[in-house]
DNA sequence: TTGTAAGCGTTATCAT
DNA sequence: ATGATAACGCTTACAA
C-alpha cells in the first residue's frame, strides 16, 4: 500500500493524498474525507525513507553522549536527560537516535559520525556535555548539521544552567553556616561544567576572604566511587578534616556520605555536605542531602525545542538559554532537616551572570 | 555531492560507484581505486534516505521500553541495557532509535507506533521487558516487523535468563544457611520476570517443605523506595521479623537494606539479604550484597545480534536464547564477606530448565 | 481546488 | 566488469 494506491482507491491524484497527509489546507472537504476514509480503512502510513528523500527532512534528531563520559551507569543524570529529550520528541513527532561513542575507539566514533551526520540520518543533533577540546561541536557546524549544546559553547545554540553562580551560592551558604574549612570534590578537568562549579567554589571563598587550600580540593569523575575515594583522602589530610564539603554532583556526594558513614562520623555534626543536581534519589537518606537542584529533564526538553527551531531556521542567531537552579536546603548542610528554602538563579536567555560565555542574541 | 557526481569525477558510471560503496566484488581494481580516491577526496557519504528507499532497509533498529516501567530513573538496569544495545549496534554499523512511550497516553503511544513501525523507520525492534497483556509484541508480528523480546514470549525470538531457576537457587541458598522464615520482595504482577522470580521463591520453599506464608511476600515495583517500604512492612509483621529476605532486584534490595540500617538492625546477623541483577553499584556497601548476577548489557548485545539475524532471515524459526546467571555470595546472605562462590545456570538455546516457555527451534 | 510531472539519491535488473 | 535504465514512494513546483 502506497500513496499511489490510496489515490486510486479514493479517486484522486497522488498529490491530493499527499496534501491530505501533510495537512495542506488546499484540499476540498469532500476530497479530504474520501482520502482519510481510505487511509483509515487500510491503515496506511507513508514510508519514512521516501518522505525523507523527497522532503530532505527525516524528522529524526540525534542525542550524542560523548565517549568521555564512562560513568553513564553510575549516574542517574543521563537517564533523566534522555527522558526529557524523549518526551519532547514524542510530543513533536520526532524520532530520537541515540549516539553513544565507544570510549576509546576513535575509528569507530568516526564511522558513526560519517554514517549518521554526513549520511543525513538526522535533521539535527543535541550534544549532551561540553567536553574541553571535543572536535564534535566544530564538525557539525562545518557539515551544516543544526545542533544544540547542553552546556556551554561559543557559537552553537546552548541550553545550560549557571553552574558557576549556583556553585558559588551553595558554598556561600556553607560559609554562612560558619564553616571556614570547606572542601570541594570536583569533576574532571575535561568537563566544562566541572570547571565552572569549581570556579564558583573558589569565588565564594574569595568573597569571604578565606584563603584557598589546594589540599581541600579532591578530584572525582562524577561517579559515586570517586566521591567516596576523594572523601577518604580529604578526611586523611594532615591538616585535619574539613568542616564541610561541596560535591560537584549528588552522585559524588553520595559517595562522600558513604565514606563519612563508614568512618562513624555524622552529618552535619562532624562534617556538612552539599551536593549538586537535585536527584530525586538522594531525598531518601537521613539526613537528606542539601543540594543545588536543576531540572535535568528540563535541559533535555528545552534542547529539543530549541533544536527544532534551529532546524526550521538554521540561519537565525544561536540563542543561549539558561535554566534556573534552586539551592535546596535540607539536613546535610546543617539546616534543620525538612527545612526547604530556595534561592534561585534566574532563568533567562542570553549569557550567564558572570558573562564568561560568548553571548548571542535571544531567539 | 552525490553518487552521480562521484561517478562523473571518477569517469565511471553511477552503478560502479554504488558497487564500490557496497563492496561488490565485481569491480576492477583500477575502477575501485579511482572511485575510492574521489570519495576520499570529497569525503563523500551516501544519503541514508535514498539508500533506504532503494534498498528497503534502513540499517536502523528500535529499542522499545514500555511505558509501564516508570522506574527508569531509579534503576540502573536500563542504562546498562542501553549500553549493551548501543555497543552492538556500533559494531554492526546499525543506528539505534529509542522508543519510550509516555506512561499514560495510549494515543501518543499509538502515534509513535504508526510512525516508527508502520512507517518503516527501522528494520527491526528490540522489546525490552515482557509486560503481561502488552499488545505491542503481537502487533509487530502482524506488521511484519522483525522483533526480539528481552524476556519471554511464545512466538517472538527471545533473549532471557532463567529467572525462575535463578531465583530458586538464591532462595535455596538461604535455606542452606538454616533460615526458614524467608521473605520475598517481588516486582509488579504485570512484569513477567517478577512473576518468574516469585515462582522460583515458592518452588524453593516447597522443595524444603517450608510452608508458604503470604505475609512474607512484599510487593514492590523495582524501585529502591518500594523495596524500602516493603521491608518496613515485613519488619512490622505481628509474626515477627523474617530471618532472611530475597529481593526481586538489587535496587529493591538496596531499599530494603536502607530500612534495615535505619532501624538499627544488622545484616546478616539480624536479617540476611539476597538481591537479583548483579549491579556493580551494590558492590560498594558493607556487607556487600549477595545477589543473582546477570549480564544486562549481554542481554542487549545478544538481542541485537539475534535481531540482525532475523532481519536477514525473517522466516527462520525464532530462537530462544538463555544467558547464564551466577549466584554471587558475599556478605549479606551470611557467607563471609569477600567470599565469592558461583553457581551458574547454563547458557543455552532452547527453553528454560522448567520448560514453561513455549519452545522453538534453535537458530 | 486539483492534477501532471519532475525530481530526491540511491539500488537493482538487465544488457553488453 | 561496466553501464543504461527502471524502480523505490514520496514532495513539490507548475499548470490548469
Amino acid at each position: 500500500m502506497n500513496l499511489e494506491e490510496v489515490a486510486r482507491l479514493s479517486g484522486v491524484s497522488r498529490s491530493t493524498v499527499s496534501r491530505v497527509i501533510n495537512a495542506d489546507p488546499r484540499v476540498s472537504e469532500t476530497a479530504r474525507s474520501r482520502v482519510l476514509a481510505v487511509i483509515e480503512q487500510h491503515n496506511f502510513q507513508p514510508n519514512a525513507a521516501a518522505r525523507s528523500l523527497a522532503s530532505r527532512r527525516t524528522r529524526m534528531i540525534g542525542l550524542r553522549i560523548p565517549g568521555e563520559v564512562g560513568f553513564i551507569f553510575s549516574d542517574p543524570y543521563f537517564p533523566e536527560l534522555v527522558q526529557g529529550v524523549v518526551d519532547a520528541c514524542n510530543e513533536l513527532d520526532y524520532g530520537l537516535m541515540l549516539m553513544m561513542e565507544p570510549e576509546n575507539d576513535p575509528a569507530s566514533a568516526e564511522r558513526i559520525y560519517q554514517r549518521v551526520i554526513r549520511g543525513r540520518h538526522i535533521d539535527g543533533v543535541i550534544l549532551s556535555t561540553s567536553i574541553i577540546g571535543d572536535p564534535f561541536a566544530g564538525r557539525v557546524a562545518v557539515d551544516g548539521m543544526p545542533a544544540v549544546m547542553i552546556g556551554r559553547h561559543p557559537t552553537l545554540a546552548t541550553v545550560d544552567i549557571d553552574n558557576r553562580e549556583s556553585a558559588r551560592g551553595a558554598v556561600s551558604h556553607l560559609i554562612d553556616h560558619g564553616y571556614r574549612s570547606i572542601a570541594h570534590i570536583r569533576g574532571p578537568h575535561t568537563i566544562a561544567a566541572a570547571n565552572e562549579r569549581a570556579d564558583g567554589y573558589l569565588i565564594a571563598l574569595n568573597e569571604a576572604g578565606i584563603p584557598i587550600d589546594d589540599s581541600l580540593i579532591g578530584q572525582g569523575d562524577f561517579s559515586e566511587n570517586s566521591g567516596a575515594m576523594a572523601m577518604t583522602a580529604l578526611l586523611d589530610r594532615p591538616a585535619g578534616r574539613p568542616e564541610a564539603v561541596f560535591a560537584g554532583s549528588d552522585t559524588m556526594a553520595a559517595g562522600a556520605l558513604r565514606t563519612i558513614d563508614q568512618l562513624g562520623l555524622s552529618v552535619p555534626a562532624d562534617i556538612a555536605v552539599i551536593g549538586f543536581d537535585g536527584l530525586r534519589h538522594q531525598l531518601q537518606r537521613h539526613p537528606s542531602l542539601s543540594t543545588v537542584s536543576q531540572s535535568i529533564s528540563g535541559l533535555g526538553r528545552n534542547a529539543v525545542s530549541l533544536l527544532i527551531d534551529r532546524i526550521a531556521e538554521p540561519d537565525a542567531p544561536a540563542p543561549h538559554v539558561y535554566l534556573t537552579t534552586q539551592l535546596v536546603l535540607r539536613g546535610s548542610c546543617g539546616c534543620g532537616d525538612s527545612v526547604t528554602e530556595f534561592a534561585s538563579t534566574r532563568s533567562r536567555i542570553g549569557s550567564p551572570s558572570d558573562a564568561l560565555v560568548a553571548t548571542a542574541d535571544a531567539s
